[in-house]
DNA sequence: CACAAAACCTACTAAAAAGTAAGTAAGCCA
DNA sequence: TGGCTTACTTACTTTTTAGTAGGTTTTGTG
């Protein structure tokens, strides 16, 4: 029999956000304006790999979630943003987000600082 | 500078849930009423190890979204449910589960079965 | 006294994911 | 002609995660 999960459409929300940059991307991709590749790479302090965010980027393009558009110019310039699944996508980080900021109240973890990605905007 | 992302809400919820067997095992406690680690061991077709059941177990325990409960008694008995922040964290599986059931629609995911889980229960 | 039952734990191995460092293409510009 | 830019590949290594197969504990029962 095969695995239920993959038929699952819980599943299926949870995997397409759970790569390990997919939450930064999406979260700079929220406001709507298209992101460039570079802009993507270098506006997190982390070390993001050139590896790692082509990856991150080919998953959430082949998950339907983000477009890529490239634009014929020398240099190159590629454009990433939100599909309408995507943008939907991004409305419900708004629960989970709440219900992180209540977990930490009672858990004691850090309280700051965090994301100052484009998560509240969504509000 | 250390990493944001472990600081923010939003990646609290998604880490908390995106363990390989989590929202399996949360699905099965979200009816509210405490199962027995060989319950959980044997109601999914899949090969879910002992290992693995455990492990998830354990991490769901450190973050606080379960509760363990040893009953002196031979052979052992080990009932797990959830806590409040358990609770609380599986009605944000409605919008999620939602998105999915969309994002099939549109992006024709084989449309059946799904897990019989108590998610459904929630809404 | 041997065996069963439930809920684990441990050591070892295999597979998957991530990190590292280097290379590529295409045209503009000096 | 050689360097510069951007958005990538590719090959290789390290780290993390998962799978496999075995062992342990504690009483009750035949």
């Amino acid at each position: 029999m095969r695995d239920p999960r993959l038929h699952c459409p819980l599943t299926l929300a949870v995997k397409a956000i759970s790569g390990k940059w997919k939450l930064y991307i999406l979260s700079m991709l929220s406001d709507g304006t298209p992101k460039r590749y570079g802009e993507l790479l270098k506006s997190t302090c982390e070390n993001l790999t050139e590896k790692m965010l082509t990856s991150q980027l080919r998953e959430l393009e082949k998950d339907g979630i983000i477009t890529r558009k490239v634009y014929p110019e020398v240099p190159p310039r590629v454009e990433y943003m939100l599909t309408e699944s995507g943008r939907k996508l991004c409305t419900i980080f708004e629960p989970l987000y709440e219900w992180g900021v209540d977990y930490m109240k009672t858990h004691r973890h850090d309280q700051l600082p965090w994301l100052e990605m484009g998560l509240k905007k969504l509000a």
